[in-house]
DNA sequence: TTTAAAGTAGTAATCAATTACTATCTGACT
DNA sequence: AGTCAGATAGTAATTGATTACTACTTTAAA
């Protein structure tokens, strides 16, 4: 029934292995809390093996980062794509976010973290550059739907891209409270609805 | 000019400080890698003198979140008091916590980290139950402003409550992105014009 | 049999916490 | 008023545990 899984994989395996140790373990606790010999444990390695793998502890961030930010903007940009309406292109990004951190929900806590550590990191780096090229993107479908009249003409689009943002934060936070991410996904469009009011052309 | 400043403080006033000091930190660094020699630095203060009026560091940090959770609500309750309009007094009350953080940036960090704690803390239990009690006077606030009709009668109570959080927690982190505080007081009313417009009874 | 991958067993640095000791303040008694 | 005894608050050095990281040896798969 199981897989064979054989002891010792080839590097690049054991690479993306790890990677996903740390994505999972920072789902239940604090990611800056993570130790080398916390990450060995989950994958059944011992610690100093992941030192072949990864220079140091940096670089193994690094590339948790690195496959943050491509994965969550693969998946969020899939979403929006082909949607000819700005707004329902807006609520399609949404939903796949809240999707990637239903399933994930290490990722906002590691991207919260990454952004106040003191240290200018290569993850941290990494962490900047993804929600800079985030907002570009959400900036162009809201000058998009001004410009359609869709949205509101006197919309503020950095208030906007702020409170986008910020729904996810909400629901985060919410979803820690709870102490579960269960509800996260029902109530996100119940948001949404929420913010839609407050962007949208016309009144009624 | 300056103050003596008596090399020994009381006890009391010694752990104020200490409770300041970690604030203060938690301003610049991510607040679970302060360590207690940062914080003795800080204070000019040796290490070990830190454990002469604390137990241990787990006391250091629930001083802490108790200093939070008090100054917090009495800001924020302070601010919606006897103000008429539910709506009026979310406002006031947003506003006032804004203030809040930006005078002390490393609140909402720490807020966020302990909630991601894994072990139950007396930190992570007091910040659960500041956040409760903070979200129950928001719900009473919305269903108020539904029975006045002020707020839309088929609102959401619950999807309101989230994106207030949600908007607190979207300014900080553009605020993080930005690298300052500096905006996040004049973003904060254009943020919440937008989340006016989702909740307010009549259209136009 | 070759070699990439893992285990074993360390290192120095740093962490929270404790120790032995010293400095400073305070109030009671001459 | 002066002073000195007890209490309080501090320093400096050190603890064992834990951290990221490394040197050397063993194993397993092709």
């Amino acid at each position: 029934m199981n897989a064979p899984r054989p002891r010792n994989l080839p590097a690049e395996e054991r690479r993306n292995v790890t990677v996903e140790a740390v994505i999972d373990l920072a789902g239940t606790m604090n990611p800056d809390t993570i130790t080398t010999a916390a990450i060995a444990k989950h994958m059944n390695l011992t610690q100093g093996a992941l030192f072949r793998h990864f220079p140091n502890k940096e670089a193994i961030w690094k590339a948790v980062m690195s496959w943050v930010a491509d994965r969550l903007m693969t998946r969020v940009e899939k979403a929006a794509a082909g949607i000819d309406s700005p707004l329902e292109a807006m609520q399609a990004m949404f939903m796949a976010h809240i999707a990637f951190v239903a399933e994930h929900p290490g990722v906002p806590r590691m991207l919260f973290g990454e952004l106040q550590a003191a240290k200018e990191t290569p993850a941290k780096r990494l962490a900047q550059a993804m929600l800079t090229k985030y907002a570009a993107r959400l900036n162009a479908l809201i000058a998009d739907g001004m410009a359609r009249g869709e949205l509101r003409e006197d919309l503020d689009a950095g208030a906007a891209g702020t409170l986008f943002i910020g729904m996810i934060q909400g629901l985060v936070m919410q979803s820690l409270i709870a102490g579960d991410m269960c509800n996260i996904a029902s109530d996100a469009p119940r948001v949404f609805d929420l913010y839609r009011r407050g962007i949208v052309a016309g009144g009624a």
